[in-house]
DNA sequence: CTGAAAGCGCTTACAG
DNA sequence: CTGAAAGCGCTTACAG
């Protein structure tokens, strides 16, 4: 920690009050809410913030969270930041956090048990507030423990079976939905999901809702969903989409951004275009989908909901104590471009 | 602050011994260099341990800060962590800092001055006891202020003409070279630079290397330095690209990542391939550039050693104190792909 | 409306 | 090798 001199007894020397109405005017001019608890003579106050602005005096961050219990600051635990949905997840996270005045510290897990418990537990000793998390599979033990502990926790992008826990996701179904449901309008009939061997919410969810709408409307005949399997991405995907007859598939629903990605890219090697050959809808768009010849119809998921909603209410469950257990599920938006309607 | 009742004179107590005893074991424990400042009976360090263990006790992270004036926290100022090339670098320092124990807060400047000096002091607030920084246009003032101030300070990415910093960047002007002579070499003569309108180090040493380079294999006829407006990069990129008449121009060397997506979509969009109608050398391979039909040559950024050299040297600085003001220059890399050669 | 005092949980010279 | 004591810079009841 940086050395700063200028401590709140000087302030109360130069300014001639005792060091504790200095605390008093400082923390209630800054308070959020407008409620000042302390009642401090309009005049007092203004000398002191002057003398304060004077020495340009910060408060010490370490002295002030030690006594008052609290640190304004967020651990964000993600899969990987790296990762371009979680870097724009984690720019408005910051952005938000910053807004409140709270800090944010983050850590990725590349959907390991080990990973995430080690970064949970050094964002705790580090003294965080509270805690916005993308659980990874097998995390329940740990989510439990940290909802027992009673740290404020809000899950992120995947749900978990957890008694009393908050979490904001996409309402992955209806995503799916709505892909399907677009595919199917664009003349498209054998139409084959590409997912992951995971057990994540997020991933299960997409699939039911794929399924459960191919059946709806009268393709059920038709489904079949594809595997990658997580550990071993490349080798396997290559695999998947050399064995793929498309001749006979009529169009892909990637799972994922990653997925589609790698599916595009398989695409290319084989010569095929889209929607020419097969119809495609994707989860986001991304700069690579802009070289592209073709435009690609993709789920949009609402990055900056998913974070301010997530900061706001970790925030509000540090501030106001007690999780109140809230589960917030965001809408998707489909942006159409040429993939997904046959030609 | 989440509540963590059992603090170090429970351990002293259940242990039979004074809190000091305690605080002698753990922090010799948990020392980095092995040099045991304090002697502990061997048995009694082990019967506190052990102690600690069972109680799972763990260290008030705010009182050691504000008794021992350090926090084994960094800050670091990227340009955007959305960015891919900013995202990968926090990967790794992240994973490099976790290493050291220390954990490390993100800020984004958006090349703004006044962003890069609120998230600055908003981290000094924090207690950090380092800085990591990517300068941004006009922030001279600031980093002469942060280093005499004493707090450590390592420049990533671009440096700034300030006495005493150190830094870690790229050999850009050679890395300009490289790409210019591979294109040289692979049969292009009118080759053509896209760069940024910005006086950022890293900008300007890329565009020195390019004309230099060009006058020494004799093309320095050609020379011609294209510059987008980057406070208006979308119609200033769409303009240019839409200017530049490709039955004269050769080829072109992107100066950034960023500049050559927007160029290669143009490229693109005007039904231009590489390496039939111009040639291409781009700063860092992308995914998007996997879509793209032939390969791409590019100029590979050290992203981990960028991290850990930029990590490695704050840390240091930190913890020996004083700053030694090291600069660090790290080559680049060139990986060859199909957009390079004349075909 | 303001002040004196205690204390948050550690670390660190200082004795012994 | 170990203990007693001070104190880091704040905040927060408690008086007045």
């Amino acid at each position: 920690m940086i050395d700063r001199k200028i401590t709140i007894k000087d302030i109360a020397r130069e300014a001639g009050v005792s060091p504790a109405l200095v605390s008093f005017s400082l923390n209630n001019a800054t308070s959020f809410n407008g409620e000042r608890k302390y009642k401090v003579n309009e005049q007092t106050a203004k000398r002191i913030m002057e003398v304060a602005a004077r020495y340009n005096y910060k408060p010490n961050n370490a002295a002030r969270t030690l006594r008052s219990k609290h640190n304004q600051a967020i651990g964000v635990v993600l899969s990987d930041i790296s990762n371009k949905f979680f870097s724009e997840i984690a720019r408005q996270i910051e952005e938000r956090a910053y807004s409140y005045n709270y800090t944010v510290m983050f850590g990725s897990t590349d959907e390991k048990v080990e990973k995430l418990a080690k970064v949970v537990d050094s964002f705790i000793s580090k003294g965080i507030d509270g805690l916005v998390l993308v659980p990874c599979e097998g995390c329940e033990a740990i989510v439990k423990e940290i909802v027992e502990r009673g740290i404020p926790l809000v899950l992120l992008d995947r749900v978990v079976d957890v008694e009393g826990v908050s979490s904001v996701s996409l309402n992955n179904k209806d995503a799916a939905r709505i892909a399907v449901e677009k595919l199917f309008a664009g003349g498209f009939k054998r139409i084959e999901m590409v997912s992951y061997d995971m057990t994540l919410s997020n991933i299960t969810e997409r699939e039911k809702g794929y399924v459960q709408t191919m059946q709806e409307v009268g393709l059920g005949e038709y489904v079949k969903v594809h595997k990658v399997d997580y550990s071993n991405i490349d080798s396997s995907a290559n695999k998947l989409f050399a064995s793929l007859d498309f001749g006979e598939v009529d169009a892909l629903f990637f799972a994922t951004n990653s997925l589609a990605l790698l599916g595009m890219r398989a695409l290319n090697q084989l010569g095929l275009t889209t929607p020419k050959d097969v119809g495609v809808v994707v989860f986001d768009g991304c700069d690579a989908f802009e070289l592209y010849p073709s435009t690609i119809t993709y789920i949009k998921q609402p990055i900056e909901q998913f974070a301010t909603v997530a900061i706001d209410m970790v925030i509000n469950l540090v501030e106001k104590g007690g999780q109140e257990n809230r589960s917030m599920v965001i809408d998707a938006e489909l942006v159409e471009g040429d993939s997904s309607t046959k030609r």
